[in-house]
RNA sequence: CGGGGAGUGGCGCAGUGGUAGCGCACCUGCUUUGGGGGCAGGCGGUCGGGGGUUCAAAUCCCCCCUCCCCGACCA
């Protein structure tokens, strides 16, 4: 850290953002606008993320499946307020195989239509019910201003799709998924406090009854939208004709929910923790926990950083040796800053006589430790806990000492500017279309206890409301 | 889609009409390696595209395209 790499984060946070997408190697714009190549590294990213996420949708009880990219236009018109919300910013294409097609085929925006046009084959009794499904994909929303990984027009993502056979039912589960599975994600892999909420209607997804939100705040006080989980009523199920024979012999339209979480994350990560030096990535998520570097290679440093490895990878840590004597040490320590892999342990000749490694966590700057080789992997595991702990606390107090309670609209504009504002939903009501005039939006509607309400007409409703990416 | 910037080697930039340059990166060699090391020698650009003015255009004029930042819309 002697030398900037980085623009600084105080300095010009876009900026900054752009630098460490760039130089921690996760990822370059496409050659087509609002595309991106995700490099291995942001990839490798986001496979630890779809690993967590994965195995808590599986433990929801969903399963995985693939619905195909190309959707019939018409498939989008049968819901009139989805389509409506999501027309302007889709791919069409009207032109394959050498000549102009009859329908033009939609790429997906999101796969709510052809997705629920097999539901409504598959589901016929009551005991077909629930049908949890998720499906791991790409999708294609044409963005106006992209940025990467925040908004790009193409997206990984896993959308769940489901059916119930009660409205109930359905609610419980969109909020099982909200809590278990995202809110879950964020704490204890991301380590990032989440706003966990109801958006208002002006907010509301298209075409869904409800929408609820896990809302984090990034390192600039904005808000981002890290998951969305929906009921969606019977509206998909009417447009599509998903219906099913209940105990009672009625015939019913089942109650649908939906949810997703994309490559965002990614963004999240990157705004959420990173710092002056670069990305910072909690130990739960990295894909490289510990890193080995080697020094020099004398004295039989070598063997020793090459063992070490291996009995890191012994003791469960995710562990990577740098052995690359040939680029100076100060470049790859550097290097491996950026990438914001938790714990970094240095291995030299100078090490090896006194038994000792030198030990860097990359969640406090500039502290290092000499300790001993003896009961290393312990030691690591317990570092890693406690890194993973740090940074969650760090990222909640900053929330919390950027969050300020408002009376009126304008204590509301005036700390929205640097935070989150919490008000009396009562007194936003009316105004939110004011608001977002001044680019401000409300985030989520929670509980005075922070519960997730069950309506936004409730009354004692507090909302946050915040500049958003 | 509105407002503002910018397009010159992989990246960042200089270059106000007269032989295209600098830093970093990259390659080769030597030396170094405990925080982006040092020395020497190299590779690499039809200056975003098209048209025009001129003896001569990266530079002046016209049109187009793209990217970035700030707003309206969104995971």
């Amino acid at each position: 850290m002697a030398k900037a790499v980085l623009t600084s984060k105080s300095e010009d946070f876009p900026k900054w953002y752009q630098d460490v997408v760039a130089k921690a190697e996760l990822a370059d714009n496409g050659p087509v606008r609002g595309t991106m190549v995700i490099r291995p590294y942001g990839y490798a990213i986001w496979e630890r993320m779809q690993a967590e996420l994965n195995r808590r949708i599986k433990d929801a009880g969903a399963e995985n499946a693939y619905f195909p990219l190309f959707i019939p236009e018409s498939y989008l018109r049968k819901e009139a307020e989805h389509v409506e919300g999501f027309s302007p910013e889709l791919a069409v294409v009207t032109h394959a195989g050498g000549k102009e097609l009859e329908e033009p085929v939609v790429v997906r925006p999101t796969s709510e239509t052809i997705i629920n046009s097999f539901f409504s084959k598959w589901v016929q009794s009551h005991r077909d019910l629930p049908l949890l499904i998720n499906q791991w994909a790409n999708v294609v929303r044409w963005e106006l201003r992209p940025r990467v990984f925040l908004r790009t027009t193409e997206f990984l993502w896993q959308e769940g799709h489901t059916a119930h056979a009660t409205q109930a039912d359905a609610r419980v589960y969109a909020l099982r998924i909200l809590h278990d599975v995202y809110e879950d994600f964020a704490r204890d892999v991301m380590a990032l406090p989440v706003l966990v909420g109801r958006k208002t209607e002006r907010e509301r997804f298209a075409g869904a009854d409800a929408t609820y939100t896990i809302e984090g705040m990034m390192g600039d006080g904005k808000a981002l939208q890290m998951g969305t989980s929906h009921e969606l009523g019977q509206n998909f199920a009417k447009a599509f004709d998903i219906t099913f024979q209940s105990s009672s012999g009625t015939t019913e339209h089942a109650w649908q929910t939906s949810w997703g979480v994309s490559t965002r994350l990614v963004g999240a990560l990157i705004m959420g923790h990173g710092d002056d030096a670069g990305l910072r990535v909690p130990p739960a998520l990295a894909p490289i926990q510990a890193v080995v570097v080697l020094v020099r290679d004398e004295e039989g440093a070598g063997e020793r950083a090459a063992s070490l490895a291996a009995e890191l990878a012994g003791a469960g840590v995710r562990v990577r040796l740098d052995d690359r004597v040939d680029t100076g040490f100060g470049r790859r320590a550097v290097e491996w800053e950026l990438k914001g892999v938790p714990v970094r342990i240095e291995v030299g000749p100078r090490d090896l006589a006194a038994g000792t490694v030198t030990l860097v966590r990359r969640d406090v700057a500039g502290e290092k430790a000499t300790v001993a080789l003896e009961g290393l992997g312990a030691r690591v595991a317990g570092l890693l806990a406690e890194i993973q702990t740090s940074l969650y606390q760090e990222a909640l107090d900053r929330r919390e000492s950027s969050t300020v309670d408002a009376a009126g609209l304008d204590e509301v504009r005036e700390a929205a500017q640097v935070g989150f504002a919490r008000v009396p939903w009562d007194v936003i009501r009316e105004s939110e279309t004011d608001l977002a005039a001044d680019a401000l939006t409300v985030r989520c509607l929670q509980e005075a206890d922070g519960g997730v309400p069950g309506s936004s007409a409730g009354a004692g409703l507090i909302a946050t409301v915040a500049k958003a990416y």
